[in-house]
This record gives C-alpha cells, structure tokens and sequence, in this order.
DNA sequence: CCAACATATGCCTTGACAGGCATATACGGT
DNA sequence: ACCGTATATGCCTGTCAAGGCATATGTTGG
C-alpha cells in the first residue's frame, strides 16, 4: 500500500510528471509533449502513479485530463514529521528556527 | 543527488532501518536484532542509505553506531511543500474548522 | 602476531522495472 | 459505420537492485 507510492515517487520521471499536475491539470498529450517522454511511457507512467493514489483521471472529450492527488502525499507527510522535529531541533541549536512552529517548541 | 535519496527509500527495510534509528542510535548488530535481517542485507542498506547522506556512522569500540541524519530529509520536505499547499487547500473547503476540534468523529 | 568478534564487501542468481515498439481500445466528427 | 485522434496495453529486452552466501576487513585483547 504505502509501499506503492514510495516505488512511484521513486522513479524521477513521475516525479517531473505530479510537479506538472501540481501546477495545473493536464491531458496526457500535454504531458507527453512538456516532458519529451514517449507517450506509451508517459501513460505507463500515470498509470503507476494512478494505482499508487497519486493522481486521478477524468475524460474531457477524447482527453484523459490527469489531477494531481494531493492527499496521498499526507502519509509520506507524516512519516516525514519525526524527522522533521529531529532536524528542527538540530537548527533550534543553531538559532536558525526562522518559520514560526505551529505546536509550541520542544 | 536528490535521486539517491529517493531510491533509498524506496526500499522499505531501508525505512525501517531509519524508523529505527530516528528512536535511538544503533549499532549494526542491534539493527540486526531488532530487524531479523541478516548481517551483511543490513550492512548493505547502511551503504545505500550512507551514500544518500541520511545516515552518519561513527567508531565505537569494535562497533559502528548508525545515526540518523535528518537534516538530508529536508529537500524532500521542500518537495512535499507543494503539494502540502494543494491537499491542506482542499481541507479547507471541507470546512477548516474541523481541525480544531478534539475529536472529529463521524 | 593470533584469536574472536563486529562489520563490510564480492560474487552470483533472480526478480522487478523502465524503455522501445507495435498494437489495441476509446472517443468524436462526418 | 468509417476515419483520425488520443490514450492504453502487451511483448520483448536490457539494466539494476536485493537477497543469499562466502569471505575480506577492521577492532580489541592476550
């Protein structure tokens, strides 16, 4: 399950793929053409990140428009969330804590 | 590069070995122990997850004590910002209140 | 130096995955 | 229904990484 989105980020170009989605919606051919990929790649592609819960698809006319999920990224946020307080903590040391903590400082 | 750490953790024993060490610096055979891998499979993830930057070693007597080195994981929080924008967007037009409450039940 | 322990590395096999290419399927216009 | 466009999928191949096993390297103490 979760193992599936980390294999999908895995790969550099699905990650070229969500950064395009992230900005705006997009049809397969758009992306094939932005990114110089092949199209068959590209589909391969939006089909492991659709499988992963990465993206979703809706059909506009004969377009596939492909959406960024943005949800699914939550998880990878919240593994993330231990680390972070260890790295914030390293530049707390550091006196370089510049954001404002949304919870209050260790 | 960037990569490197992505296609470390793409490997879910590399997780683990992070999820570990996140706790408490260990020694090789402890990660060893508590992971039922074997000596030379945990060493080799050492290796990837060294040559990532995410972890640190240092000499201990005859033992090597892994440290977990999070500030590597900070470009991938940079990365997720995007996206963090994206999803907490969509929470908000669900109602961003919801947040505050204790329990949210349904 | 030798022994014992801890860890790293080399070799090999196997499986997963990406890319290329051909082709199948879906949709819209006529 | 036919055609052209848009997208998906199947097959093949090369590459790469993980696991198993044996062994090398490094460390400590005698």
């Amino acid at each position: 399950m979760t193992q599936t989105v980390w294999a999908a980020l895995a790969d550099p170009h699905r990650r070229d793929v969500l950064d395009l989605l992230a900005a705006e919606e997009l049809s397969v051919g758009e992306l094939v053409t932005r990114l110089s990929l092949t199209q068959p790649q590209t589909s391969k592609h939006l089909r492991v990140l659709r499988d992963a819960g990465l993206v979703r698809v809706r059909q506009r006319g004969q377009h596939r428009i492909y959406a960024v999920e943005p949800e699914s990224l939550s998880e990878l946020d919240s593994w993330l969330a231990t680390y972070r307080r260890l790295w914030s903590r390293h530049l707390d040391r550091l006196g370089e804590h510049l954001e404002q903590t949304p919870q209050g400082d260790s």
